[in-house]
DNA sequence: CTGTTAGCGCTTTCAC
DNA sequence: GTGAAAGCGCTAACAG
């Protein structure tokens, strides 16, 4: 800089002026400013600017695990959104460990990120460092319990009550659901609206089609072969994420179950493969790559807001959209259902 | 900084020794510095120490497309091994477009990042700001025929090799391939394998078998069709990455064919849900993240050599593996090629 | 072993 | 409108 000066033959706040282009400089000098830093390849040094003015343009942001399919569209949409307002994003994958991504959060400290962005990781002490200092901080996806400040996801109450309502109305009672690890705000919630839907319709909550626990396709496997020895099994089955929802897949296919012919399948997520299966599955699409976008604007209010007037606690929920395709359909007939029981029943003389 | 060396009752240059730990600092000095650090909540300015080390502990990793599955993996390599170096990773999304990659680059430039991962964009001219300037480089997956300097990448050639290998070993002559996009260096590479098996088998590249162009799934879904439609279909049809695969197998799906019965299909890149597709996908697997994390340690040597003893220019190649599943299989029999062909045929004596 | 000091490259008053 | 100068928080000589 201070040799761009030089060869430009003017002072050093004078280049400084031209680069941030906040105060007026007569053209003549600008242009040779220019000149200058292009013969120099000169590039301003952000780290510099940064100590001065102590502001990075910056983010940070942590999840779980970049290779599941759910977050790096996440990233995508708030790494769009983070570049068009001239900020960086610095990555960070926590694998799910709370350890990791305890000094993921000190490192993104040190490197004084403007705010972070976080799917934080089961059992999370996020908050504890990050909340309480006031910290720019926007959860997304995993809301904790107990962390205050700004958070988006999916309505997941929503997502899992239009899932359940869709089985429902295809005339399912005996509805399974894979649930997964219900120390997950999402999975929590989903939980929950399929059970606001059952209730809604009366129809009962039975312990046997609950399972949950890991999040893991082979978590789903496990799942759907409990759900599937059962005496009476479900006639439905919601996965409560993509890959839990491979999982079942998996187990319906080792019994060599037709959905929706022997039952019906749907799950939370929905990737590009979905639709490549046979046949093409039902599932309950996230906005995620607008949720990425909206977690970055939410998170620089924050950064962005004067002292006085601070962004209140704000919770935004955006809505699902059930995406029907061919692994739903109507309640299996008796032929089917005796299939699917692999036992010999009576038969029935008015079964509906 | 200051603060915390006046509660411990010491000078700056202490507390900055016992931060860094390079220098011997009494114990008992070192004690009290370290609970005044707690005490202050002080985390280390790293902006500060990049700008007085001209060292800023941060790289860039530039992908296309971070939601197109083969990314995150790579990203995971690379990140997983630079946390664990003790670097940070910005993270860009050129979109596929040069415009953003040339920008990204120029940003990353700014903020003084002491290396750079690229899988670059489509005509990328990523070399020509960057691989001039003797800038620690290192190219990931797509390698520019231009760019000089270091790259890192999957064996293509000897991938596309063995993918036809697996096909001519099981007795298929007539091989579709759906080779993408030739410009890139993986579907290029990839395509002269194929050719090198076919040649090494005597057997013929047919015009009408060969289709490149796109690299997405509805590329794959044109392809597929239009290698179905032949008077003389393929016995077996191969696509050049996970995207074109997905486009393949619609294709099959919407003639109501069957793999392998009908024909076989394999795909370069194997992602977690090939498995659970009917019949489990064949693929040619990558070395995704050691590929990010090998990237990461050729760029750390890059970075950290000495003026005089520069990493010379370095082309890594990592072996893919075949995994063979259910999607390939031997020719299909006379009845089926009629099925495939949809044209009736003079039952021929003695095929084979 | 510890303290003093001079910048790293930039922004930003403040005079001119 | 433009230049001089102070200092952001830290490191690395160097002197003690």
């Amino acid at each position: 800089m201070r040799d761009v000066a030089r060869l430009a033959g003017v002072s050093i706040s004078t280049v400084s002026a031209v680069v941030n282009g906040n105060v007026f400089v007569s053209p003549e000098r600008k242009a040779s400013v220019q000149r200058a830093m292009a013969a120099l390849d000169y590039h301003p040094d952000a780290i510099a600017r940064s100590l001065k003015t102590g502001k990075s343009n910056v983010i940070g942001i942590i999840v779980p695990d970049i290779t599941n399919a759910f977050y790096p569209e996440l990233v995508r949409g708030a790494e769009d959104a983070a570049t068009k307002a001239g900020y960086s994003v610095l990555l960070c994958d926590s694998s799910e460990n709370c350890k990791n991504e305890e000094s993921h959060i000190n490192v993104l400290f040190s490197r004084r990120v403007d705010g972070i962005l976080i799917a934080c990781c089961i059992n999370s002490r996020a908050h504890e460092s990050l909340a309480q200092r006031r910290f720019p901080l926007v959860y997304m996806d995993r809301i904790p319990s107990a962390g205050a400040g700004c958070s988006i996801s999916t309505d997941n109450v929503q997502a899992g009550y239009v899932a359940t309502k869709h089985l429902i109305d295809l005339d399912h009672q005996r509805i399974g659901i894979v649930a997964g690890y219900l120390g997950l705000s999402p999975h929590h919630d989903r939980l929950e609206g399929f059970r606001n839907a059952m209730q809604e319709f009366h129809l009962p909550i039975l312990d046997e089609y609950l399972i949950s626990g890991g999040i893991q396709v082979a978590d789903g496997t496990n799942a759907g072969q409990a759900l599937l020895s059962l005496q009476v099994p479900p006639t439905a089955i919601l996965a409560s994420n993509g890959n839990l929802l491979l999982g079942v897949v998996q187990a319906i296919a080792e019994r060599r179950l037709k959905m929706p012919d022997h039952l019906s399948v749907l799950g939370f997520d929905d990737y590009l493969w979905h639709r490549f299966f046979h046949p093409a599955l039902t599932a309950v699409a996230q906005p995620t790559h607008e949720m990425g976008r909206r977690a970055f604007e939410l998170l620089k209010q924050m950064i962005e807001s004067e002292p006085g007037q601070e962004v209140q606690e704000k919770h935004i929920r955006l809505p699902a959209e059930l995406r029907v395709r061919n692994s739903t359909g109507p309640v299996p007939q008796r032929e089917f259902r005796r299939v699917l029981k692999k036992t010999r029943q009576p038969v029935a003389a008015n079964e509906k």
